[in-house]
DNA sequence: TTGAAAGCGGTACCAG
DNA sequence: CTGGTACCGCTTTCAA
């Protein structure tokens, strides 16, 4: 009994073929009889044999070429996956695979999908998009896929297009754990909370909300949730509109901003007082300044690094068709408080 | 200008000298000549050669060994932890990488440093450990690695060992964080918190117990901290010892369980109808179950299936004494509430 | 001190 | 339909 694993050379001398009758087997490959293919099969599975990826790729001298498709607004989330990006593909280059970013207007589901249609598969294998989920983009992604481009959606999903992943949280549980966490970090017995949102095209922003009306629905009902305020993830705009709604509701006792921007809401706080409860989303330099200021409470994340990550990984075994480890790509719903925020 | 990464073949020519004498080059191999040396190096890095791991380990037949060596005490998070080292050895073993578990005496330093003497670099290639900070371990740590045996501290830093890293959360964070949420869940004007540890012998309880303290005396100095009961992460003590704890302080608002073994608490607050805010570690089926019925408040937990693979990960650096992304091995310190509890 | 050549586990082209 | 063989990028004898 030998120890090692089998290779493609014992395959062969067991079922007494050659080498490359087995490869063609191996690789669903034409012109191979019916007998011979099942005797190969045979062999291959009497042995257990497992095909090393990295010498295939090694003879292959298989590279992926990876797109980014990130949104083009002026945004510190944005540019720290951006970053990411970037800093990943230089590691990466070293494991032929390379990744290249490209910016496009953000919601604008035409110019998403120009781009879309614009890849080729000769000089792409696989696309990661942040995307809304119009009929524009769904026919997009459906025409890449199509032209046999690995396509997944970074963020927010894309259910209804033939996506062959989704990387990034579940939104309604995200606003859910805001909700739970601003209900218990609020100590007044009765007020309103005041949420702001990106925009109201995102479907996750949707999600977050409606996660988050639901648990302050049930659990904390002596709290009153007001309409959205729609920022836009634009720093003028919430710097405008929030002095306006502390004059409306004069018992606003947290803030919950949904958005990824939080300029404008920074802005306002450095100019109030009175102790509020505010939890926001993503960690970025400015959202760990408000936070370790006192600003901020709690902050719910993803983490960008893990999610560049996971989508090319999710690339790479969708082209490859192998299968992947479900829970290593799950993307957490990460909670950071001043107190487990990680060092810089 | 080739867009191609230049290979050994071509820093041969370059030089002009043979592959043999690049590759002694490269591997620092002896035999050859400082103005050969010095001619290959400028060729390197004239050309900016980068080695194709992939194709070394390959030529090289390169196996990794690693072991893994685990506290044997009933615990659902080791025990989880050992899961996750048995799941992903099938996915590692055709990477070349393989994984083995031993059980020893939680806290032993006798018997951890017994182990740790008797692996040879013949048969293993690196060593995980979770052992307490002894000078038994210490000793033993350090004669591994001059049998030149990567070893790596996991959970329990060993600092003053000559390990090669370190893999876990930073506990004094970890036991803030638990007093923050403690602090912030706690709506009552004053009253006692109960701290319950595992053992007094392990680091990472202490330093637990330090961060609760210094966030509890400092930002929620309404609440006094009770002195620890330590139930040794043993079912039966603190089925015994709580319900004397709660006769002695009748203002108990809080319990914080510093321990990875909740079953003794779990049962103790099935028998209690009082509102209590409860914080412990570890996400395990049995705290999962705790935090859906509300048992549990919030869990300050740390990713069983990262820590394997950043392990791993180090190892493997380790032993090639290649660079890692340090960004990638940090282990978060992950907070779950109901609501952002990952589905099973 | 150096080089030639034979692999490692696969792939792919060409001939038969 | 099948086999022979060169080769991917790097390592490792074995001679010279």
């Amino acid at each position: 009994m030998i120890g090692d694993k089998p290779t493609v050379n014992d395959i062969a001398r067991h079922a007494g073929v050659s080498l490359a009758t087995v490869d063609r087997v191996l690789n669903a490959r034409p012109g191979v009889r019916k007998v011979t293919i099942e005797r190969v099969t045979k062999a291959i599975d009497e042995l257990g044999y497992i095909r090393d990826t990295a010498a295939a790729n090694l003879a292959r001298r298989r590279v992926y070429r990876f797109l980014f498709l990130v949104p083009g607004i002026a945004s510190e989330f944005f540019d720290a996956l951006q970053t990411q990006i970037k800093a990943q593909s230089v590691t990466l280059a070293n494991e032929r695979t390379h990744l290249r970013t490209q910016r496009v207007a953000q919601f604008d589901s035409r110019e998403i999908s120009i781009a879309l249609d614009e890849l080729q598969p000769d000089t792409t294998d696989g696309v990661a998009v942040i995307a809304p989920e119009t009929p524009t983009v769904r026919d997009a992604v459906a025409r890449a896929r199509e032209r046999g481009i690995a396509v997944v959606a970074l963020l927010t999903d894309l259910p209804s297009s033939p996506r062959d992943h989704f990387i990034g949280i579940d939104n309604t549980s995200a606003g859910e754990t805001a909700a739970k966490l601003m209900g218990c970090f609020t100590h007044a017995e009765n007020g309103s909370i005041l949420v702001l949102t990106g925009s109201r095209l995102a479907r996750d922003h949707l999600e977050r909300r409606h996660g988050f009306d639901s648990v302050m629905a049930g659990q904390f009902p002596h709290l009153k949730v007001l309409p959205s305020i729609e920022a836009g993830d634009d720093k003028e705009v919430a710097a405008k509109l929030l002095p306006g709604a502390f004059a409306e509701w004069s018992d606003i006792r947290g803030i919950y901003s949904s958005s990824a921007t939080n300029d404008g809401l920074i802005e306002f706080l450095h100019s109030r007082a009175e102790p509020l409860i505010v939890i926001a989303h993503e960690l970025t330099p400015q959202s760990r300044g408000a936070l370790l200021r006192g600003q901020f409470d709690a902050l719910i994340s993803q983490d960008t690094g893990h999610i560049v990550r996971s989508a090319v990984r999710l690339m790479r075994s969708t082209v490859d068709a192998v299968p992947f480890n479900a829970m290593q790509e799950r993307i957490r719903i990460e909670i950071f408080l001043k107190e487990n925020l990680p060092p810089e």
